[in-house]
DNA sequence: TGTCGATATATTGGATCCAATTAAGAAAGA
DNA sequence: TCTTTCTTAATTGGATCCAATATATCGACA
């Protein structure tokens, strides 16, 4: 349960990570205070503290937009989070595993290959392997006992772009998505091999080779976007956003 | 000049960083709000935004105290920051300076060149490189047109450590800084000739080299503070914490 | 008709009051 | 003497009022 003052900010991240405020609509203390049946005071402090995570942007006078964040800083963002994620892989290395972060990788890794034992997916395996990722990284930027790493990352955390914080999928094309997933889990495979063999330069290459493959996604998504055509959007269920949380 | 909003996180940020407030202190908001002549509604959106920084941590229903920083946390900052400003190097390389970026660092190198050319340093030589050296990075971070990496950086930014946000030299033994400092230099000059070469691995690689070459001296720096020996540390002119901005 | 200026409105920033929560201390019982 | 519980004090969170500021609109004048 969230305490009282932090639901104002969860409410609203939540509304502008859903895209119900859509990029780059205006937002003023009052209306949303009203809105939300608050006061003006939680949402102040709920303004500044977006501002802050990059979610909102300030208009001196005028209150505060939605960020708009254009395909530049969107793959600017994915070279960022490669480059930290590779860095936690290395440490991760350099530190060894605990025997449960060992075992709860490989037992990822399992789950993950028993979605693709088969030669294809359909769209709820892939919202499987969506939750199997994000906890595959997270026990990585664990392991690598560096807690800068992750407040790096929470700026990057909730860009508000699907692209950027969730697993996006063409389910036109699951044949296509399959192959690119399955890559996906393979070098999650390598990557797992280098931290447990304690090869750090080797699981630092492969995590940004993995990013650099997103990064690459995002561009052929953003594409897509602008030509009408419209692809899966996987929500993160365990993100901050979450009310009942 | 600042906001008055602004006045008050700028105040406290300044006294934190400068040790007025010492690590581990406790806050809270109506005698802080006395004490800088404010109400607590400031002072209550200043730790809010404190803490978002990393300075402040929150003990519920206590207030917060300034926060407590570990050797270890210092090291991981800095790798941190190796691992973003070789992202920056790299992309700066990529992506052509301008001619306007180019002049001033080979300005700024030519300076440095200017305070290393007597074959030793005295200590009002080191607070003006330490000024240059600023600004090198700056521009390159600027020129990797890459937001998200200063938006990362941000957070370490003001780590309540003078290892961190400020350069920091042994004054009993000038010889040896003269040195370290003249490496530094050398590896600002490599950088430069790697990033105006469209050399983006290179740069990336002598970027980090920098950036460990601080990691090592971060280290002896504290062992030194636990022997109760005490080091010169220049303070940041240009930082956000300065009121007269 | 375009530009400059004044007025009005929208909006944020600060102060203070009240409510809710949490921690600490004291007292009572085992 | 230790533990548990109840009371009290400290502290934050929310609501509302007032002041300051910036923007936008309207009107007058060139």
């Amino acid at each position: 349960m969230n305490k009282p003052g932090q639901q104002v900010i969860g409410r609203l991240r939540q509304m502008i990570l859903s895209g119900e405020l859509a990029s780059g609509q205006r937002l003023a203390e009052i209306p949303t205070s009203e809105q939300l049946g608050v006061s003006r005071t939680p949402v102040r402090i709920a303004f500044r503290t977006l501002e802050q995570e990059g979610l909102l942007t300030k208009l001196s006078g005028r209150g505060y937009i939605v960020r708009q964040v254009t395909q530049l800083e969107i793959s600017g963002s994915i070279e960022v989070r490669g480059v930290l994620e590779g860095l936690a892989a290395r440490q991760a290395a350099e530190n060894t595993l605990t025997t449960e972060q060992t075992e709860e990788l490989i037992a990822l890794l399992k789950q993950g290959d028993a979605l693709f034992e088969n030669g294809n997916i359909d769209e709820h395996d892939l919202t499987q392997y969506h939750d199997i990722n994000q906890r595959f990284h997270q026990i990585i930027i664990e392991a690598s006992q560096n807690p800068a790493i992750a407040e790096a990352l929470s700026r990057n955390e909730h860009l508000p772009f699907a692209s950027v914080n969730a697993l996006a999928f063409d389910r036109n094309n699951l044949k296509q998505e399959y192959r690119r997933f399955n890559f996906a889990h393979m070098q999650h495979h390598a990557v797992f091999d280098a931290i447990s063999k304690g090869q750090g330069s080797r699981a630092e290459a492969i995590m940004r080779e993995h990013a650099n493959a997103t990064l690459g996604y995002a561009k052929v998504f953003s594409q897509m976007e602008e030509s009408g055509e419209k692809m899966q959007v996987i929500n993160t269920k365990n993100s901050p956003t979450n009310l009942t949380q």
